[in-house]
DNA sequence: TCCTCCTATTGATGTTTGTCAATGCGTAAA
DNA sequence: TTTACGCATTGACAAACATCAATAGGAGGA
């Protein structure tokens, strides 16, 4: 919900060449599924967290999630780490500075660290 | 351009039933031709313009120019005034923060108002 | 009233996207 | 080496999307 009020200057500082990535960051995240995906990994335990913890919740497939998380990596907003067997997830700074700067609020349920 | 260095808090004060709501302003930003109306309007003598002033710097159709209009005031980031022939588009509050917390730099030249 | 101008809408078309089922690829354990 | 497991990729398909050309709507001026 959105609190109107005193209007908010615009001081801003990035230039029209970053219009383009700017908007393909907006792209990925304006997808219901890859929003929530974004929120359920800042609210992991560690921040990070790895497909088959993210699968679940989504009630899609695991292609289809690898899918998404892939194109959030593209879009610069999730960071991939591999250990071992699994990939971890994590926010970008960027991805931070977008969420937070969107005040969206963490779901109070912890991602359970799954039994995978 | 990004700058990194302390890593921002979390403090999100929206809830996960906004998100379907968010992803959709989020998805109507996503397209470079939408960001650049919202930053064209935003920059423009007013703040608010007409189709035919925003028109000839996309490249495009009138009509295809329309139909993105619509597309942003349906998501809640442009707001539409008629007066006369002429139709006015300017950014609503919600848009106004998504822009600034987005750092974006308004381009120098000023869209000069048409002859139309 | 008729004409001109600005904007919206419609129909059509090629492209992109979200999704699944199935399969391939590494890694680690047995 | 073989097996099991987590993840990525592929192929396919329906739905959504971006765009244009053409047309319709509506307001103001002649």
């Amino acid at each position: 919900m959105y609190t109107y009020g005193m209007s908010v200057p615009l001081t801003l500082t990035k230039s029209p060449a970053d219009l383009p990535l700017l908007a393909a960051q907006f792209k990925a995240l304006g997808d219901s599924t890859r929003l929530e995906l974004m929120v359920n990994v800042a609210s992991s335990s560690g921040a990070e967290a790895c497909v088959c913890d993210l699968t679940p919740d989504t009630g899609l497939t695991q292609g289809t999630v690898s899918h998404h998380l892939r194109i959030l990596v593209e879009a610069g907003l999730l960071e991939r780490a591999q250990r071992g067997k699994w990939a971890y997830f994590s926010l970008t700074q960027p991805a931070r500075e977008i969420l937070s700067s969107m005040n969206i609020t963490i779901p109070t349920k912890t991602i359970t660290q799954a039994n995978c």
